[in-house]
RNA sequence: GCGGCAUUGGCGGAAUUGGUAGACGCGCCAGACUUAGGAUCUGGUUCCGAGAGGAGUGAAAGUUCGAGUCUUUUAUGCCGCACCA
């Protein structure tokens, strides 16, 4: 009986969308899990084989709680806005609505074919208006909201109000303009003029987290400072909240501890510094108030609204001249060049403390964006401030006894201290504790706790986006009804900038409401991707982002799977936006995504033929991989890519390679044994050319893409499922081999061949045991998304029955259940060929009997000082003093004490017997 | 610099509470069937050694009757953050 996976799977794909098995309500008596994946942005290259491997976990995962007994939740959709379909668009003149739509229709049919249990019925995608509706409507809910420190929650914007006009006499003496500029200091959705990144290829800002060493992440273009009106989102108003919220999440350490990083709390103090000859003192954050004693100097950042106010006469031209020169420089210049830099204002702060008189610098080593961009600099105790002082020749005084700041700093927090007044003699950590008290006490400070998360960027100068649903009115932005929503992406004559340099949506005719005209930005990736997994609760609901009733239903996502790419971008904005959700009371659950699991990303694994670049090289010779360190070719040898799809188990498919393209076409080889005389392939096998390999990055340059649709193609979408799991552990990031495949489509060939003629017989005990093992182990692992080690339990059992010739249908229908999750088509003909009618889907999972696991012998592994010599085999539950008399009895004992006397004896029941010699 | 993760045969990896290291698969070797094999089946395959035996989980030390697993030090690789005061 040949195992025809196409035919298999073809037909139970058709059988499923027939009777829309996979379709979920949103009401059930049986309890509810929701699992998702991280859902892909469309992309126009299609899938790789390193694509679905989150996603066939999850589907084990979803398949098995369904049948478990859970109502399962497990959607899929699209990020369809965003960057690359727009540089398409630019470039083609296609609309990006067009290549988006198709590439989407290619994902599709791609995952259809893997066998995925999705609820189609769900799918969302962002560049929908009918999804980006309750995007623009979010938006306006954060733009009529405000964030109140006091209960640390959003609140609508219409409370601040009423509380002006009823405490503060000036807000009815202002004007509506001047009213609206006030309230934008507190909307969370906010217009300010901010510094941003800049790229100008993209012709847009972006976000920090799409930036990456002075390059954009996507494009790797350069990116600039600029100051530009942008509309933000007031993300950091929610830093303690986010932190302090992932306390309670089952997600990795290590991605739990990028978010910590990310967010960068720290505590501290602010503290007051009069200037000599001014009125207003100035404030600075410190971590270090302990530190006071030893400020030599301070330093202002260049942007720093301190800056103007601090600038004597005499140092004006110098300041401006720095200023300007800091101005110029991108963010990538100054993270390449990190030579101290600075100049004196020529005004001098007081020590608050000492009364003494300290210099005042600016540098652009101290951030505008961060505390208060203004510090006080102690050089014996921090190492940026040593290299200054140092450049600067500014004075050094050591704090700690014992600290050595001849050659550079000593910025442990940890000795005793010196030099510092009232607080010398203490621990470092106490001194910081009496110099907080110290300044909240005498009213210098006070402590502060600073977060380095900093407020969202939310414009973006691009067509291929959510429209921001804002109008202009006297240059102050107003909100588009909700009655109007949503505010669909206008036709544009042209994807770029205008002439005059306003965003593309400056092409858009009558792009005006009420008569007011309308946003020109878009909306940035992130927008549609921060609320998406509550759409699909509730998808076709028009009157809410998600209705209540479905909401309270699903509640929140619980299994989160995706890459950790996402740690700091997506996963920081959508805690974010479902805490806003959440103050406002839209939704009932503070946090989205209970449980994350982030699979490891699948490398390339790339093939090379060397070309011979030696004596007398044609540029058309090639040595096989085996060759290449013998004498005669060593180091005259050039690696080429060559597409992995040629080569089998490293062995080169000649006659493709030869057409692969023309400039091989009349490739000549010398082979794995050293000949070039190409022979009847069918004599005496090794005339093969092998190649070389490296794991690399999966990327078309590599030539090592592998698509999952050649793999299902010539395996079937089980096997292909099967052996992404068995590559390895889920989260680890691995190589994609082609070459182990065969190992576990043989295995589905054997299982298949078991299900020939089935019986009804009684089982046998040693069939029972093989069964109820493998449910053990497979529901321990699926679990604990042990995936990977799975297939050997299934292998194994598959090879006990098959040695016990096993073809009992009470048992091979259990088996079918059990491999159900991971091999559904082939899982669901065995069940059919079982005799069921029902889908496997809605089979029960088996439970697992101890009883027939319980063996009648125990044997035990007999070691002399830790080392394995037999086992000794006695009966099960023998007591512990018999076993040691049983051992102690024993031949081979004997043999191995050799006339000694064992110092010791040590039996740990149902385990190992450990003799000390 | 700070933080997280990893390191086990030729390769991917297994070992779930400290208890027989190398399961399972690939590859390789041998055999069977075969005109043929990139098909199928059987056996072998950590290293050294003919064997008895010895060594062995990046390195070093420690705890323990017993360590891949726990502790300390250290090396290498990957990822994240990084002039954040």
């Amino acid at each position: 009986m040949d195992y025809n996976f196409n035919d298999i799977e073809q037909k139970w794909q058709a059988e499923w969308e027939k009777a829309d098995i996979y379709k979920v309500p949103n009401k059930s008596d049986k309890p509810h899990y929701y699992v998702l994946d991280m859902f892909p942005y469309p992309s126009g290259a299609g899938l790789h084989v390193g694509h679905p491997l989150g996603y066939i976990a999850s589907d084990i995962y979803s398949r098995y709680k369904r049948l478990k007994g859970f109502n399962v939740l497990h959607p899929m959709g699209f990020d369809s806005y965003g960057l690359p379909a727009e540089q398409y668009a630019i470039q083609t003149g296609q609309h990006p609505e067009k290549t988006t739509f198709e590439n989407i229709d290619r994902y599709i049919s791609q995952l259809k074919k893997i066998g995925f249990c999705y609820d189609w019925n769900r799918e969302v995608r962002t560049c929908d208006p009918a999804f980006y509706k309750w995007t623009q409507w979010a938006f306006v809910q954060m733009f009529n909201s405000y964030f109140d420190p006091k209960t640390q929650k959003a609140q609508p914007i219409s409370q601040l109000i009423a509380e002006w006009e009823t405490n503060d006499p000036k807000w009815a003496t202002m004007t509506e303009k001047e009213q609206q500029e006030r309230l934008m200091n507190y909307r969370i959705a906010y217009l300010a003029d901010t510094k941003v990144n800049w790229c100008p290829q993209l012709g847009t800002v972006l976000a920090n987290d799409e930036v990456s060493e002075g390059l954009s992440v996507r494009g790797g273009y350069p990116v600039e400072q600029r100051v530009m009106r942008q509309w933000c989102l007031r993300v950091s108003a929610y830093a303690g909240r986010l932190l302090e919220g992932l306390e309670r999440l089952d997600w990795t350490e290590s991605l739990k501890e990028t978010q910590r990083n990310w967010i960068g709390r720290s505590e501290g103090a602010e503290m007051q510094f009069a200037i000599k000859g001014q009125d207003e003192p100035f404030t600075i954050f410190t971590t270090r108030a302990d530190t006071i004693f030893g400020v030599t100097f301070m330093v202002l950042a260049p942007e720093s609204e301190y800056v103007t106010r601090v600038v004597t006469d005499e140092h004006k031209a110098e300041v401006e001249e720095y200023l300007a020169w800091v101005k110029h420089r991108t963010e990538r210049e100054r993270i390449a060049d990190r030579r101290v830099t600075g100049v004196f204002t020529g005004s001098y702060a007081i020590n608050p403390l000492t009364q003494g008189e300290i210099p005042i610098y600016i540098s652009d080593y101290v951030l505008a964006g961060y505390g208060t961009g203004a510090i006080m600099a102690v050089p014996a105790h921090d190492s940026r401030d040593y290299a200054f002082a140092k450049h600067f020749n500014l004075p050094i005084i050591p704090l700690i006894e014992g600290a050595d700041v001849s050659e550079e700093s000593f910025d442990a927090k940890e000795g005793k201290m010196i030099n510092s007044g009232f607080l010398d003699g203490m621990e470092v950590k106490e001194a910081i504790q009496a110099m907080k008290e110290y300044i909240t006490n005498t009213g210098i400070g006070r402590v502060k706790v600073n977060y380095r998360l900093r407020d969202a960027i939310f414009s973006r100068q691009r067509y291929w986006g959510e429209p921001f649903p804002i109008y202009y009115k006297d240059e102050m932005p107003y909100t588009v009804d909700e009655k109007d929503l949503p505010l669909t992406l206008p036709e544009v004559s042209d994807f770029k900038p205008t002439s005059d340099g306003r965003p593309p949506l400056g092409n858009a005719k009558n792009w005006t409401y009420k008569g007011y005209p309308l946003e020109l930005c878009t909306m940035p990736g992130f927008a549609g991707s921060s609320a998406y997994y509550l759409r699909y609760m509730d998808n076709h609901n028009d009157e809410a982002l998600v209705g209540k009733a479905a909401n309270a239903y699903w509640r929140q996502v619980d299994l989160y799977l995706g890459g950790s790419e996402h740690a700091t971008g997506h996963l920081i904005y959508s805690r974010f936006w479902n805490k806003f959700l959440y103050d406002l009371g839209y939704i009932c659950e503070d946090e989205p995504f209970k449980k994350l699991i982030n699979q490891g990303m699948i490398q390339g694994r790339s093939n090379f033929v060397y070309r011979y670049i030696g004596e007398g090289a044609t540029g058309n010779l090639y040595i096989s991989y085996n060759l290449i360190d013998n004498p005669e070719y060593k180091d005259k040898v050039q690696p080429i890519h060559v597409n992995v799809n040629l080569v089998n188990n490293d062995v080169l498919d000649i006659t493709a390679f030869r057409n692969w393209m023309p400039e091989f076409k009349n490739a000549q080889f010398v082979f794995a044994d050293g000949t070039t005389i190409e022979d009847n392939p069918y004599l005496a096998g090794p005339k093969q050319y092998i190649c070389g390999w490296a794991v690399e990055k999966m990327s078309k340059s590599m030539f090592n893409v592998v698509n999952p649709d050649d793999v299902i193609a010539k395996f079937g979408a089980d096997t292909l499922r099967l052996y992404e799991m068995f590559l390895g552990p889920l989260e680890m990031s691995k190589p994609w081999d082609t070459n182990g495949i065969d190992g576990v489509h043989r295995f589905l060939k054997r299982l298949w061949n078991m299900y020939e003629n089935i019986v009804d017989e009684q089982p046998t005990k040693e069939e029972l045991r093989s069964l109820h093992k493998l449910i053990k182990k497979i529901t321990w692992d699926i679990e604990n998304f042990s995936f990977n080690t799975s297939i050997p339990a299934f292998m194994i059992a598959q090879n006990e029955l098959s040695a016990l010739k096993c073809n009992k249908r009470a048992i091979l229908e259990q088996f079918a259940v059990l491999i159900a999750p991971y091999a559904p088509h082939l899982a669901e003909e065995m069940w059919h060929r079982c005799g069921n009618a029902s889908f496997v889907v809605d089979a029960a999972w088996p439970e697992c009997d101890e009883s027939y696991l319980v063996e009648d012998t125990q044997k035990y592994p007999v070691q002399f000082n830790g080392k394995v010599r037999f086992t000794l085999e006695c009966p099960k539950d023998t007591p512990k003093e018999e076993v040691e008399k049983l051992v102690m009895a024993s031949e081979e004992t004997a043999k191995y004490l050799n006339g000694g006397q064992p110092k010791r004896v040590i039996v740990v029941p149902g385990r190992i017997v450990n003799i000390v010699v």
